[in-house]
DNA sequence: ACCGGTCACGTTACCGGTAACATAGCTTAC
DNA sequence: GTAAGCTATGTTACCGGTAACGTGACCGGT
């Protein structure tokens, strides 16, 4: 198979025909006879044509490309929402473009290239909220928002019920009786973070118990910070009996200073994770946690955009998708 | 900021000038007057104007987009070569846009979109001979592979030295003592684990030991199916003292199944993994395992990728990247 | 004063498709 | 028998940029 610079000219040149003749057999749009049909289809094999995807883009005013921004691609839930996103789209004919911004010059760069430049036809961001990078986006073009709630704006957006997802972690937790229990926090800069622990305390104040604030401990999403939180906790006063991590990562990290600490899991201290990643069942030992359905927010964020590209009056939709509690083996009764 | 339809056209009348002069403007490759370009800058920023980037690569015949397709999107090594190539491209001026093909059905789909329709300049493919789908790919077209060594195929490419990387991993094994190795395979369909069993094979053939086929288990790559080995392990003969896992999940399920059967690590068993992925660190006990710098893989790949398009005729390059073995806990002497 | 060269533009063509319109031959309706 | 309508195709324009070429104005040298 070798890559041709064959023009829909040559083409119509070998078959005998014009270039716009053949351009109705590849798609099909009007009446040609059979036999002309079958010559073109000849010609376009014996040349083997392939149609050039950018002028066929630039004469239909559609590049048939849709494009997904996250804060990196590395992270297993940002890929897992790409991949739910991408599998829909495709089914739709759509390709998608995905690129990472680290930071929100780089997102501003992105944003320029395809929104700005067409080259694509609608965009998904996830995180959009990270930094100040939203304040990029334009206002009249297709964008959804994913693993986001919309803050006051009105916008496509499908997330995790963060909210929902932290009271029931939490109550998990309170059914266990447990009564002190300290928090790990994602950073209390993005909006995620300060929904899940608004979760947290509504739980608490459900069962009548006051937050304490040397039991909550900000991290950064990582394993690491989770690690630091579980010493922090341990050096200052005495430890909680359960600790809600707000993503396992931060879980992880958690349950590993615990064994460093010499404490057992979960008869002196239980541990509840949110998200659900694979390797989550394979913890030491193998962690409770909130499973998100990361595809589910892609397919619905794909599915949002391509009706926002449809019909651009339609009203504009922000969709929560609710966690499921995983019972495994790092909670359990005081 | 508002998506705006302005064409250079329109630049050019609301600046009174030929649209020839405003594309001289945003090039600077030609001569222009201070005051011309000053009263061009005024009206493309009045009209907020911005170039399609459609019609440029229409006009100019390059996309300015390289391609990357990986078998998903969502696996960390996949993920992590993609986010190494991504930033050096990113550097010379290219995007990058990164599939996942599943089959090779969809890869071949991909292809005819990607490279026969023209959208991209160059492609990175990861894992090349997952399936057969490396015989969908053209030939005179630039295309880089990564993570697989090349077969008897001419071609760019960059992946792991897997034979060293596992002859290492084996040979550390053999350092702490260790006479009776088991091995986890990933699926032998697979060069590279049929380059990590030869490498493995080395060592022992070095220490004058015999590979013993019984201790020789093929997994999927998948915690679930490092656990399902070591099981079976358990219930054929006596237990290895050792075992190489071709990667870390399948090392995060031989630990969890070890732990179930009530083997102490690594008093009773020795684990060592391949890649370190994040979470390894965080294992019960953290994991021993070589060290792959996907970043550099993917780093090197773009290298290559933007060499070749560059010089067309230049000769072609396979380069191996090793691995470093990283000490942690999973490892003791007998 | 004339000539060649550089400057600073404008004009026209072109990339490779699709859309709109034109046209010739053949049916069908009245 | 002829207008109207459909079929099957060709011709021309167009998408929005860049490239190639053309052309006056101005410059210095002889």
């Amino acid at each position: 198979m070798t890559r041709s610079r064959v023009t829909i000219r040559d083409v119509a040149a070998h078959a005998g025909v014009s270039h716009q003749t053949v351009s109705r057999v590849m798609n099909g749009t009007d009446y040609v006879t059979p036999e002309t049909t079958a010559r073109v289809r000849q010609a376009i094999a014996d040349l083997d044509y392939q149609p050039n995807a950018i002028a066929r883009s630039m004469a239909r005013g559609r590049t048939g490309l849709l494009g997904c921004i996250a804060p990196n691609l590395t992270d297993y839930t940002f890929a897992s929402i790409i991949d739910g996103a991408d599998t829909e789209m495709r089914r739709h004919g759509y390709f998608l473009l995905s690129a990472s911004a680290g930071d929100g010059a780089t997102f501003a760069t992105l944003i320029d290239e395809l929104v700005n430049g067409r080259r694509v036809e609608g965009l998904i961001v996830i995180n959009p909220y990270a930094d100040e990078r939203h304040t990029h986006l334009p206002t009249d073009f297709p964008i959804v928002f994913a693993g986001a709630r919309p803050r006051q704006e009105i916008a496509y957006s499908v997330a995790l019920d963060d909210v929902a997802a932290a009271r029931q972690a939490t109550q998990h937790l309170l059914d266990l009786g447990h009564r002190h229990l300290a928090q790990i926090t994602g950073p209390l800069a993005e909006d995620c973070s300060q929904d899940r622990r608004e979760g947290f305390y509504q739980a608490l104040q459900a069962a009548n118990l006051a937050p304490d604030p040397t039991l909550e401990i900000e991290g950064s999403w990582s394993a690491h910070s989770g690690y630091l939180a579980l010493q922090q906790l341990a050096q200052h006063g005495p430890l909680p009996t359960a600790i809600f991590a707000q993503n396992d990562q931060m879980a992880a990290g958690a349950l590993r200073a615990a064994r460093d600490l010499g404490l057992t899991i979960p008869e002196q201290l239980s541990i509840i994770g949110v998200d659900d990643i694979p390797m989550a069942a394979y913890f030491s030992p193998p962690l409770t946690t909130m499973r998100q359905d990361f595809q589910a927010i892609g397919h619905e964020a794909a599915r949002l955009l391509l009706g926002a590209i449809e019909k651009p009056d339609a009203p504009q939709q922000q969709l929560l998708i609710s966690a499921n509690l995983v019972l495994r083996r790092s909670t359990g009764s005081i």
